[in-house]
DNA sequence: TGAATAGTGTCTTTAAGACACTATTCA
DNA sequence: TGAATAGTGTCTTAAAGACACTATTCA
């Protein structure tokens, strides 16, 4: 009954995304193990079967040990394969993405996100991984409030509107930015609570319970 | 430098969709072994790290012990995991759909072609894969040429209008599905290649090269 | 007042959907 | 001719995008 099949070595690896200088960033961990040791890369590790209920929980593990806290928005991204991707052995890699506002790092932490188009060379497969995560991450910004989730509870209109533009990479009209957002219902105004400065307050928002509806139509 | 966690088992898992009977379908497999044997289930089975180059060749070779050629669509669905989903032990199985145009398949491969809204009790985790390879390919339709890929090489407009509709499971205008179709430069005519019958002939279309973009907008 | 950001109204362009129409074959 | 399927033209509605405008604060 038990297979007698070789199996394969089975890790769970991360592209953890936040926005730092307007620039979409991706957080990187400096091995402490063979193979690759002291090399920069997506965090990832094995998935222990006595403790995690399933792939996604042994990606919170690892996530909670490298940042300290729970990812708001974590997604299955891709299965990645094969003998060659992993020197110890033909392996599976399920990799996750998810999104982290930078306010909830702390500042050693920020210092080893980088930039995803100025990126040191990375072991492994994880070029591929990269390229996948962003491009499902660019694809899903523009007809879902995937974004919202790189931003600290509270945000303006204008710190919405600018993190779609760096996520998406492109300019997006303002008035129709909001309009649709609005009509989204994804956010809602908090009650008298605005952002001063040298200039007119702006309204808070935060995200509404409708907030991962995906859109009908794009942005 | 070996790990020395435990190791999860490895299986792919496959749903093999297909039209019958104007009905979208799902080919089904009897069980030869245990757990569950004699059981309707998923096409699937272990990875082999001596022969599969990754887990979508082994899946592709699971297709093809199953109904005798390659699936002319596949794609990777999710990965399932945890210690319950298969009585065998913690076990990771990476999900795999693929379209089938049932003209391909034998007879005896056909009768095990049940309605998706018709299936008996699955077992293992089954039911989730099929419900997430179902939401999948529903999404997908609405934005791509997927669902020509359940359909011969050469088929009409009419064809095509009608496996649309019931992989999506709606009414779908023909005028405006012909100009959508056409503009997308999906299909290509095959030059004086007419079906008869009793009415007006009617253009045999092939998909082009660009098959695989993803429309612009919806249908 | 001007600089800075916040926020709105409205027009143009383009896509989607509805629907009525014409076309060609065979019995 | 009528039944059956094939294929087209065009109008209405609605969304997306562009753009100009008004609003509020502080120095």
């Amino acid at each position: 009954m038990e297979p007698t099949y070789p199996q394969p070595l089975v890790m769970v690896d991360t592209a953890l995304f936040t926005i730092r200088e307007e620039r979409l960033c991706l957080i990187l961990t400096r091995r402490r193990e063979p193979p690759f040791e002291g090399v920069l890369a997506l965090p990832g590790g094995f998935v222990h079967v006595q403790e995690d209920a399933d792939t996604e929980m042994a990606a919170r593990r690892v996530i909670r040990s490298k940042i300290g806290f729970d990812a708001r928005y974590l997604e299955q991204l891709f299965t990645f394969s094969g003998p060659a991707r992993d020197p110890r052995g033909w392996s599976v890699s399920v990799a996750y993405y998810a999104l982290i506002p930078l306010t909830l790092l702390d500042q050693s932490q920020a210092a080893e996100a980088l930039p995803v188009d100025a990126l040191p060379p990375l072991p492994f497969d994880h070029p591929q991984i990269v390229a996948r995560a962003v491009e499902r991450l660019r694809g899903k910004a523009t007809y879902s409030s995937l974004p919202a989730f790189l931003l600290p509870g509270e945000f303006t209109m204008n710190d919405l509107h600018r993190i779609y533009e760096q996520t998406i990479g492109a300019r997006l009209d303002k008035a129709s930015f909001r309009h649709k957002i609005l009509e989204q219902d994804i956010i809602e105004p908090i009650p008298n609570r605005f952002r001063v400065g040298a200039h007119r307050p702006a309204q808070l928002y935060r995200l509404s319970s409708k907030a991962l509806t995906p859109f009908e139509r794009k942005i």
